[in-house]
DNA sequence: TTGTACGCGTTATCAT
DNA sequence: ATGATAACGCGTACAA
């Protein structure tokens, strides 16, 4: 292996000067420069970064731990955030957290031993009180809908402002039988609990009863569990125009479902969903949806984590995306 | 930071005792180790990896390089190589090559560069001949379709034969003008070049003669390409009543485009994909397509590597997925 | 079974 | 503008 010594000897320079010449730290002449640069050439010489991380105390390494990366949602966040760490310098290590608190909770210490500089954690199953959730200085940057009462940098969804816009589309369009398709747990703060409030904010905005037998739940944000759950729909015999998705891919599988059993969109029900994943618009029909800019949000999570890493103590702040509603052939 | 040497003077034992208990290492007493495992879960000792790292020489992380993390054909390679990995102790930092050739070079250089153990390398544009293409003894995997004349270990998708067997399925369904969605370059060879090779050798199979007018080039694997290929498939004019896309990305695409041409799948065009994609089967109608096996790719990529790792001198081996042709609505 | 000394490759400090 | 020296934290060889 060439080291810099290799170098520093190979161009009869000092170590140190190999050092400035690689880091572009000023001080050093243009000719010594030239020349320390032609050895690195010639010898092939790279950086060791084990050896740099060891001395400054950076990795360079942001970590980013998502749910599931093979959910188009996950997969399309990912390609934001390496591509916005990339233009700051940063490199991206993705982890999987199998959508659950204990995986959140791992993701955070797996992050800090793998001394990355800082941690954007999409989360979904956390507690925000867990004991165990202490950021203890380290850089992390929340990325989700728990309400983390500013003891993190937090990068939020418009999930109540885009479920409620969804719905009040829906009543618009002449709906009023709206199903909503959502987790199955209500209690606490998150995707779904929002998603559900947004719902209801908007039934009532237009003077709508909520009707508790119209929410259908799901056990995971996944294709089948919405397949399945419209089957429950369809076999519950109940009266519905509208249905509201928690997710485009659970709208995906919602689609299916009723297709299955014969009814069509937006012929018989009219559909919306949440995230706008590219599929959305190639959908036939296409599916109308929330649009979040995922693009907005990963550039504000990369933004505040760098930010954080340079300075651990800056106060936390609370983000929330812009978004628009994508209306397409599904709500026609 | 708490440091090794910190535990031993805790605990009252040297730093070698420390590290032997953290590594498992025989000839360290039952009541000794107590004692270290106590001062490390008081002080909250990590091990530093860079320093382990340093000194072994090895960072017990594997490259992935894909072209674009959201695809959903690649989240989910990802996903499986991630979990395979995991199984065998090593963490898996995935690249971005933007499916070109000069971000395969970079990723091999790059991956070098952060000194990951090895890389699972899924090529799409790189040239095997390509002179800057030298492993060097640094252990890659090649997950692609190129010849790469066993120079690496490589996994191959069963293309030539998938997309034959996609093809006379086709034609044993009553169709007789197959048309093709497929890359723009025939030339080399790649995933387009083999599986438009498999597609001849369906014809040929069955007596059908090719029509190269039939061929419909797309510049990427994407949704917008296959539903603008789609376009120019109807506006051709030409009688068609089949359609073999490239992948199902691109196949969803074409639906798309058919759709918005009043083309119907599968009354008017039966449609068939490469890949089972999650979304396939909850398509309406579902897709019809080739499913390689994913996860025996994933697992096989990884066994190599890690062996390689151990035995960079090891001969390489070419290795081809089996498939399964799941036949579903689109071609009904 | 435990301890000592040194080296891995880089960078910070201080001196020239 | 450049160089000498000492760290960073861990693992190995060897000594005790």
């Amino acid at each position: 292996m060439v080291t810099m010594g290799d170098v520093a000897k190979l161009s009869g320079v000092s170590k140190m000067t190999v050092s400035n010449v690689i880091n572009d730290r000023a001080g050093v002449s243009d000719e010594v420069r030239r020349r320390v640069l032609e050895a690195i050439r010639q010898s092939g010489y790279r950086v060791n970064l084990s050896a740099r991380t060891l001395r400054s105390g950076r990795t360079g390494v942001i970590g980013l731990a998502v749910p599931e990366i093979d959910r188009p949602y996950f997969g399309q966040l990912a390609a934001h955030v390496i591509a916005e760490a990339r233009g700051r310098g940063f490199h991206v290590a993705i982890e999987q957290t199998g959508a659950a608190a204990a995986g959140e909770i791992d993701a955070i210490s797996h992050s800090y031993t793998m001394q990355f500089d800082g941690l954007i954690l999409s989360a979904v199953g956390i507690d925000p009180q867990d004991s165990r959730l202490t950021g203890g200085g380290y850089p992390i940057v929340m990325l989700g809908e728990q309400d983390f009462a500013a003891r993190f940098d937090h990068v939020a969804m418009p999930n109540e402002e885009g479920a409620k816009a969804a719905t009040t589309h829906l009543i618009d369009r002449g709906c009023r039988r709206i199903a909503m398709v959502t987790g199955d747990s209500l209690d606490g703060v998150n995707v779904v609990t929002r998603r559900h409030r947004g719902y209801l904010a908007g039934l009532a905005e237009r003077g709508l009863d909520p009707d508790p037998a119209l929410l259908f739940p799901v056990s995971g944000m996944t294709l089948e569990s919405g397949r399945e759950a419209a089957y429950r729909l369809v076999d519950s015999g109940r009266e519905v125009d509208g249905v509201v998705a928690v997710s485009d891919t659970v709208a995906q599988g919602v689609f299916r479902g009723l297709a299955d059993r014969g009814v069509r969109v937006p012929g018989d029900i009219r559909l919306v969903g949440y995230d706008d994943i590219p599929e959305a618009a190639y959908m036939v029909p296409s599916l109308s949806t929330v649009a979040p800019d995922h693009r907005w949000m990963a550039a504000k999570a990369v933004e505040l984590v760098t930010a954080r890493i340079q300075d651990p103590s800056r106060p936390a702040g609370e983000h929330t995306a812009p978004f628009e509603l994508m209306v397409r052939e599904s709500t026609r």
